[in-house]
DNA sequence: ACGCTCTTGTGAACGTTTGCACAAAGTCGG
DNA sequence: CCGACTTTGTGCAAACGTTCACAAGAGCGT
């Protein structure tokens, strides 16, 4: 989903250009189990392996795979590291991603302790808030800023990314000013729906969505009665 | 995977049969956006304000609703009220849905204390969390169970629905037990692919997914250097 | 009652994503 | 060097999703 508003569809080839949506939103996927096996010390993984553990059907992850180039050896599979490599490359993950969290409640607070933030590519530049309570204190390491002083933290740390993490209601408003400052990544976990400049790629996380989704599905199963059979649901 | 379970979909008509998974995924955001209008006392809205609220097209907007029947008056609109009834009913919110957040670290607490949650149709059963630092606090009005007691409280307060906030570590290992408790709809926080049985339904929510994402699309518009006005029509 | 305006609901065209099935390309034992 | 075996990369068709464009309805003023 997200709408994307970069539509930026270059000519068609091998390259980083045209590779599809969907698949973008795998590879991180990828990514991770890859990780896993490289800390098992596995050097090379067929694709049946990696989309088992993946969660995927292999064919799609091939394919998926074989628009980044053609990295694996046939007869063999992938060399872990290699794919790790390529992978984090096309992904972009191979530079530094300076990354504003706007909101110290109790979310901003889980996001910039999660540890899985720093460790690959992404750095906090700082955590903002507006309650001068709050500011001041420290999270993970870093001392709460005010939020009056997003612009020069943005154009100090070159941060493109942030995060918003406030209550609603302040959303929008934290969106046009991180916009206005020249971020163009956004990361929404609000409960709204953000209003961006086309150029401005906005993403959204939000718990009760994926409640209500759960809930219709969870409600079908029970109204319908499914008896035994396998059927599978997820995703 | 995740074949349709309805197999003969036996009226074609517009039951809550064949309602297309993409079109699930935009109710809630439909829903909350009829909340809105509903607060500010407007009685009916078009598919046009409806869409431009809600971020897409307003084609798409009126084709998902169709779905759930033929709720609109043409020349006139929806009417706000009764569309908030039926896309409820829909996504089964008129019913209670009891639900269970494993792990109350600092995303647990987020979680807890987010105030969409309990507001419609969901309700926190407990929060359960394993650190016996942490057992016996109160979170948002919640004392924290022990783990251990999971199988009594999913049983007492027939909770269909859990949510995992744990490390990545634990994760698969509660997620076998919630299933095995008799839950059927898992939302995971935790960075790990989870393994279930056909029957259970898994979504998650992954915080480095989504920021790698947003950086490849970010690295792609630093490296083809979009001009200025970075529009559709790629030429 | 009539014609004008507005807006829904949907057929049809188009684009994207998935999955099968298999040729191409590699390894390995002898 | 060969033949058996394994696994990748991809052409193709089907499934799914989006958008356009417009006929069918519904309201309103005269």
């Amino acid at each position: 989903m997200s709408r994307r508003a970069v539509s930026a569809n270059g000519r068609s080839g091998h390259g980083s250009q045209g590779i599809p949506e969907a698949t973008i939103a795998r590879l991180p996927v990828y990514l991770r189990v890859l990780y896993a096996f490289a800390e098992q010390d596995i050097p090379t993984v067929s694709s049946e392996e990696l989309a088992a553990a993946a969660g995927v059907n292999s064919a799609k992850l091939r394919k998926d795979l074989s628009h980044l180039g053609s990295y694996g050896t046939r007869g063999v599979g992938y060399d872990v590291e290699y794919l790790v490599y390529q992978v984090s490359r096309e992904l972009g993950l191979t530079q530094d991603w300076p990354v504003v969290i706007v909101g110290a409640g109790n979310l901003g607070r889980a996001l910039a302790n999660y540890g899985g933030f720093a460790s690959r590519g992404f750095r906090i530049a700082a955590v903002l808030d507006s309650d001068p309570e709050v500011v001041g204190t420290q999270i993970a390491g870093h001392g709460v800023l005010d939020v009056e002083q997003m612009e020069q933290v943005v154009a100090r740390h070159r941060v493109s990314i942030g995060v918003i993490a406030t209550p609603a209601g302040t959303a929008q408003a934290v969106c046009d000013r991180l916009v206005a400052t020249g971020v163009t990544s956004i990361l929404n976990f609000a409960p709204v729906v953000l209003n961006v400049p086309s150029g401005v790629d906005v993403r959204k996380v939000d718990l009760s969505i994926e409640l209500q989704i759960l809930a219709f599905h969870a409600q079908r199963r029970s109204v319908v009665r499914v008896p035994q059979d396998a059927q599978a649901v997820g995703r």
